[in-house]
DNA sequence: CAGTGGTCTAGACCACGTG
DNA sequence: ACGTGGTCTAGACCACTGC
């Protein structure tokens, strides 16, 4: 196999990074799987070692395969420690990573609102799924989340009987959907009655509101996610750069 | 010129880019200025282009120098533009950047707190420079901002007539000190009365405090800043790569 | 036009993990 | 011992910029 001449104006290293990209989304390639080595994918698309190299690398820094010397290259894998310590950015005030729970997780199927359709890119028309969910930390309330996915994307979660905790293993695991970032909007908001009432705290409390999208492979929203934090002594930390 | 061989087991690439950091920490290239090319750095370290180019690629993904093709590498600049668009992370509901004014800025000198003092890693009897500003959004206060410096790397900066509105550019412009990451912890807290008047919102609305620890080129914390903000329809954008 | 960074090659040897 | 990724070299040509 070689790389097609449409792109003949195209870097060789950027054709073969995204013939990867398109095996490990086409679950040639599933996730934890170890991949071809350097000389065999240079070999395939005709390139020399080092450009085969630089595709493999780039992946790397994208982080949707992780490389480990003497071993071989492996496609990420979301386990939920993972997941924690990629997407999960609520930390104690000693700097240790809060691990939160889920509790009174419900899932459900609807036509999407025209703010869901507009937030993950949907048709009208389109189903969602919406799960709402309490999680604890020490077992007690740390925040109350709804979530909103396309139905397209993950058929039949919604009647699933568990939902699990750590949702993005989940995606990854039973429907090969990988997230590979996500956009957090922050914002401080006042308890509404029925949050303050889940949350065991006054009406009018401050609370953190966290409005996240997540984005795959193809950088297409897969999920909205907002999330309202009763933190105690706990932060959300944001590191730039 | 030609690396010491201490550093024989570690990788080329990797103790050239720390030469040429030390150029930029010195001020021997200043910032905006344009490097020497690939082929010069090569030459004077001794290795091959290709090392000399990964030395340098390193430091522009790191953010530390630009690249430009057919131009050349220049040292990052702090203009005032560049600051905000990568250290601000305030956005309005249409999602364009939040430009804030400085109000009512009064520094001062002082010994440092124990808490300034485990913050900003400074020695006891260390002095810091603290600075209270009011920031606004189309004339309408935006935030209460709490800035702690270390006297030391900012001599004389209380003393200023003027504090500009992008620090960071001051910082960089008239004391050599480049901001090369910035952690960001983020709660809700509910508003006391004197920054509930500062703000002009009841005493307990929800504010969004950020507390904020930005470093330099060694990865020494150089500014502690607390701000508190009244938002709006605007929040923080937190990416998560 | 000359000079820069960007891409690419075809080799070489080293460091690491596993059998 | 073997295969992997990691480093390094010495060349080549292309694309872009400014004069």
């Amino acid at each position: 196999m070689s790389l097609p001449d449409k792109d003949a104006n195209r870097p060789l290293y950027a054709q073969v990074r995204e013939r990867l990209i398109d095996r490990i989304r086409s679950g040639e390639w599933k996730p934890g799987q170890l991949i071809a080595n350097e000389f065999d994918i240079a070999a395939e698309f005709g390139v020399s070692q080092g450009t085969a190299r630089k595709a493999i690398s780039d992946l790397a820094s994208e982080g949707l395969v992780v490389r480990r010397q003497g071993r071989g290259t492996f496609v990420v894998e979301h386990t939920p420690a993972h997941v924690l310590f990629r997407f999960f950015n609520l930390f104690d005030a000693e700097g240790a990573a809060v691990i939160p729970d889920s509790r009174d997780c419900k899932a459900s199927l609807a036509a999407a609102s025209s703010e869901e359709r507009s937030t993950l890119g949907l048709e009208r028309y389109a189903k969602v799924i919406r799960i709402a969910r309490t999680r604890t930390r020490n077992g007690r309330p740390l925040m109350r989340e709804t979530i909103a996915l396309p139905e397209a994307l993950f058929p039949g979660l919604a009647e699933r009987q568990e939902i699990p905790n750590t949702l993005y293993d989940l995606f990854q695991k039973s429907y090969g959907v990988l997230v590979t970032r996500t956009d957090d909007r922050l914002c401080a908001v006042a308890a509404d009655a029925q949050t303050a009432a889940t949350l065991g705290v006054a009406p009018g409390t401050p609370l953190l509101k966290i409005d996240r999208i997540a984005f795959g492979l193809d950088d297409r929203p897969l999920e909205w996610r907002v999330s309202h934090c009763y933190l105690g002594d706990a932060h959300y930390l944001a590191r730039t750069r």
